[in-house]
DNA sequence: CAGTGGTCTAGACCACACC
DNA sequence: GTGTGGTCTAGACCACTGG
């Protein structure tokens, strides 16, 4: 853990805590530096990870505010939650219809997000994700056999990202692309949609810190029970 | 304009004109530093930039490679860019018809989200926006008329943001929600889409600097012309 | 091993907001 | 003017990659 992440993850719980409340001045820079005995640059770098995450914002000549004390539904699309389920999902009982669990080669749209040759095995999964006993969207998941050792379907039935998690990877970010869709045949089947339902397509690369990509996948959502949050900062 | 944004520029020109091609290492920060002639942490910054346009990215050890020759389309999300139509559509004809131009009262919804009480008075907009002749997307929106003086319904059929960046307003970032939606009367007479067809919000609250909401849109999109992408960094 | 980018420092100057 | 955050420097050390 660096100096700078150490110290944004102390005034995000001091901010969460209500220590720092909503639209009041944090201390200044300065006042941080002497705190955590550390250079300015270092300080500015850990406030821009919590402007980014939308909690305080910085103006010139005045000071930086918080601007909410709780995380931003947008939290759902970042760090270890890549899975596609939302954490307002927290609580609520998750299942996993693994439908399709194998090892093959990519085609050629996956060899060019993945970033692999076409002699690359990767990991076919196709998992019907059900929360509360209702169907809520359906991942087609492809993962480099290389980089997730041990993969079971058994695994693939409950958390492949916690299980990444404990085995120690660790993720840079993610790309995403949004779009609306028709339902198709496989919709109808496994997402219990009517046939002249839309579907919310969510179609995302994932990253390691490396910045190997570890993840293409499309995760077609019913489109009552899914949206989509992103705050921009400029 | 700062000096890293000064070298993002030129080195983005680089990339994109095909100096510095695809899957090879841009030259390393010291050359860069001595060329520009300033300190290594700037360099850094603007690669840093680049790296969140995903033109770049940079492994310890190894240098900095160029992942593509040309901006993504999630440009569209970003910066001053909150009119809804994407940089993609840079040099095709836009259009915007009027459909609505209004002076009105906000309803709960709107007043909660432009944080204004319910005899604060609000432009209402709605506008079909044409991309090459073809219906694009059609636009809900609304501002509360004392933050933008003088807008008329001219202003509308061109472009409100050129607009508020002519008279010095200034942006400080948005929260948007994007779903799928069944389409609805209004659609299929103006988007002339078909019954079936669905649509894709974006739901969206630009707030200006000093963080007061300037605008609350709905904007519906065909969805076989809109799409929506994002990038996170952790 | 040498070379790369990531982090960090201690200071400096500047742009901006408020009084 | 005073105080704030934004930028920038010149150098240092470290972590990682590759041969």
């Amino acid at each position: 853990m660096t100096k700078y992440e150490y110290i944004a993850d102390v005034i995000r719980k001091r901010i969460l805590s209500g220590e720092y409340p909503e639209n009041t001045l944090i201390p200044n820079q300065i006042e941080l530096v002497e705190e955590f005995n550390v250079s300015r640059m270092t300080i500015k770098k850990a406030i821009n990870i919590l402007m980014m995450e939308g909690l305080v914002y910085s103006q010139r000549g005045l000071g930086t505010t918080v601007l909410n004390n709780q995380l931003p539904e947008r939290s759902a699309t970042l760090a270890t939650d890549y899975s596609g389920l939302t954490k307002g999902l927290e609580g609520k009982e998750i299942q996993s219809n693994v439908i399709k669990f194998d090892v093959t080669f990519p085609n050629e749209l996956t060899q060019e997000k993945l970033k692999i040759s076409s002699h690359h095995p990767v990991y076919e999964i196709i998992r019907l994700r059900i929360v509360d006993e209702e169907p809520y969207a359906l991942e087609h998941t492809l993962m480099p056999v290389d980089l997730v050792p041990g993969l079971t379907k058994e695994i693939a039935s409950h958390s492949i990202y916690s299980y990444l998690e404990q085995i120690g990877i660790e993720f840079a970010g993610a790309h995403r692309n949004i779009h609306a869709d028709k339902s198709n045949e496989l919709d109808h089947q496994y997402l219990e949609c009517a046939i002249t339902d839309p579907v919310l397509e969510v179609e995302q690369v994932v990253y390691l810190k490396n910045s190997r990509p570890i993840e293409f996948s499309r995760s077609r959502n019913r489109y009552d029970k899914k949206s989509y949050t992103v705050l921009d900062v400029m």
